[in-house]
DNA sequence: GAATCTAGATACATAACTGTAGCTAATCTC
DNA sequence: GAGATTAGCTACAGTTATGTATCTAGATTC
């Protein structure tokens, strides 16, 4: 009869999914500092004591919910187009950096208590699409099929594309265009794999 | 008489000088969105009330204490060592990144409410050593003496070093090693100059 | 349909921080 | 030395979050 139960009675799966999304919504709001069980719970219209039967901090509800994000999509590199691929990996970068979960990631990253109660494996889990593997996927691709030598692939450079773009977010606040994808590519990451444009007008032919 | 009186008691300057340290301390073992009066209180040794008689929010006092930071040492490039100058510029950066004034910034980059009470004078007068000026500096100078062609000193270019370091102080969240800063100058910023290591056509294979 | 879970509502004592206020006394200025 | 500042001390009411506990009623299981 009463009219707040229109809603019908939320559990399980359904439930946990409500809170994880109240809580990447909540740290996008106002930090990964200022996080509460109170905060989450009122954004999940849930009381508190449904959380603290699962959690024991703001912060686990955090982590829980980074773990169970969805991974994030792969590049699928072509067989032909070494730089189109590059540019379209680096723009699903900057797509998942503007993601709650991609938002919930750095804000995670300098607080020092989610940072310390981070674990090696969500880390791993939730960096595989971060620290590197959006360009490292298509670099990898091309170097095995001999599109440069492959030993020019190394860290520093499999990490140019994604460093630029993390700069340009945390420069800007805002997602970097096409035009500057491009330009990260063309000036920073093809040049290192000895693709200039003005050394070798051949390899990349017909370019600008 | 009291044993607590033995300091003598501090004023202006002296006074602002411990809550600007405080605060900073402060931040980088709470975070910046964990800052409270209360907190820098306590670690400055001083009364609530004399912060409230200055500032009317933790942030506030972050912003102020930085704002009254010292500015980054600039490197000061010589005329014959671009690569060198190059490293020592970033090693500059790491060192920044390193001290109580670096590890606030970082701090507040993430957090909403720090973010957004940052002016954009604060933002440039906190950045300008760090947004881009290190190695900026060093490359505009070399640029100039025509060492490579200006006009492939492009933001983006300009920004490889900073970038690159950037990253890896988020990823490995220690201070890269020097063969880390200099394979940064190596494989990604002089290429990029088109001052790769002396490559020869027979070295790169051809494409497909 | 009965038994069992478990979400949802509510209450409560505790703790931390807030913002203000009033007082005392050290330090600076003249 | 007198007067003006202002740091330091203390108190207090108000707010917000914490963690626990208790009860109810919707959903699931058999």
């Amino acid at each position: 009869m009463n009219n707040r139960n229109i809603r019908t009675r939320r559990r399980g799966e359904e439930l946990i999914k409500a809170i994880h999304d109240a809580v990447l919504e909540e740290v996008v709001e106002v930090g990964a500092g200022r996080l509460t069980m109170d905060g989450i719970a009122r954004r999940a219209a849930t009381p508190r004591s449904t959380l603290y039967r699962r959690w024991s901090d703001p912060i686990e509800v955090l982590l829980d919910a980074l773990y169970h994000q969805h991974p994030v999509e792969e590049p699928t590199p072509g067989a032909t187009d070494l730089r189109g691929d590059l540019i379209r990996s680096l723009r699903l970068m900057v797509e998942w950096a503007f993601s709650p979960a991609g938002r919930a990631v750095s804000a995670i990253l300098t607080d020092p208590k989610s940072a310390a109660l981070m674990s090696e494996a969500l880390f791993e889990r939730v960096f595989a699409g971060r620290g590197g593997t959006f360009t490292r996927t298509v670099l990898q691709h091309y170097a095995d099929r001999g599109h440069f030598p492959a030993a020019l692939l190394t860290p520093v450079v499999a990490d140019i594309g994604e460093a630029l773009v993390t700069k340009h977010l945390i420069d800007a606040g805002a997602p970097p265009g096409e035009e500057y994808l491009a330009a990260i590519v063309d000036q920073a990451i093809l040049p290192a794999l000895g693709l200039g444009p003005s050394r070798d007008p051949d390899v990349i032919p017909g370019r600008d």
